[in-house]
DNA sequence: TGCTTACTTGACGTTCACGTAAAGATACCA
DNA sequence: TGGTATCTTTACGTGAACGTCAAGTAAGCA
């Protein structure tokens, strides 16, 4: 049923690109606490990322251009949800449904949380919309005025 | 039909509370060139705003804030707008017929620039809010297993 | 007419979100 | 076992979007 994610690592010059973002984007994101410093490592020292950081990584960019949240709202949001996405991957292996059960139930707010801001934005930009619209229909009331006088009314 | 606004005008400090934003930020746009910088002026040197010059500043910001565009980006859009705006107020003692449609035409283009913009926002912000949704659905399922191999299953 | 408040134009300062360069360490590949 | 591409940290630079003085002028009011 489930499918095992291939659990390669990449290097964060081919995560930079795959995200569509720089290295220097991704470490500072790191500095800032938004990917777990605990980000793993090489026996050097080169930063190792699974698919689930990738993924995670796409939220947070997606978070922050949909909604125009700053890195330190984004901050916020994620603080809690640290451990949801970095032991997304290693969900299989968890040790007792219990811990299971205990990890499910954290992240549903979190996904909660995002869906209302996500609910809230689609909101405001319909109002949005519905005032655009309305003033495009009150142009072409406009135009269909000023086209009647012009074809059936006095020309000066 | 249509009702006079009436035609006083206010001075910066006002229109910055009124829109919610500071002085430096509309003496900013205008620079810029966002806000012709032909806003009227007292005998002495005060900058004077019509109703007008505020529902466009209205405008602007949210144009900025619910779709993130930067003021460069808003200026693009704004730049061919400038004339509709400005104009929009004095509609009602402009000159001929031909010149109020030559205007009403001017204007359709670039509100349907705006709504397609919104459009598109609204489209990611739906595929978005989709992923959440079937996020919640997917742990809500895992949820709902592991409680049932709690309740039936076998204890260790 | 004077007083207070609001405005004017500079001009320099600040925060955010990175860009960029330097100097060295590491990883991969022939 | 080199050589080269990719990575490491450190640190200063940058553009956008304003904030914040400072020194002077204009407006509204007793």
């Amino acid at each position: 049923m489930s499918v095992q994610t291939q659990d390669r690592s990449y290097r964060i010059g081919e995560v930079a690109e795959r995200v569509g973002v720089t290295t220097r984007t991704i470490r500072y994101y790191e500095e800032l606490g938004l990917l777990g410093t605990a980000a793993a490592r090489t026996k050097g020292a080169h930063r190792l990322y699974t698919d689930a950081d990738i993924t995670r990584l796409e939220e947070l960019i997606r978070l922050r251009d949909l909604l125009g949240l700053s890195l330190e709202e984004l901050l916020e949001l994620a603080e809690a949800e640290e451990a949801r996405a970095a032991l997304r991957d290693q969900f299989a292996e968890s040790a007792s449904d219990r811990e299971r059960a205990r990890i499910v139930k954290a992240a549903r707010p979190l996904i909660e949380r995002q869906l209302e801001l996500v609910r809230a934005r689609q909101q405001r930009l319909s109002e949005f919309a519905d005032e655009l619209s309305e003033r495009l229909r009150s142009l072409d009331e406009r135009q269909a005025e000023l086209d009647w006088k012009r074809e059936g009314g006095s020309r000066r």
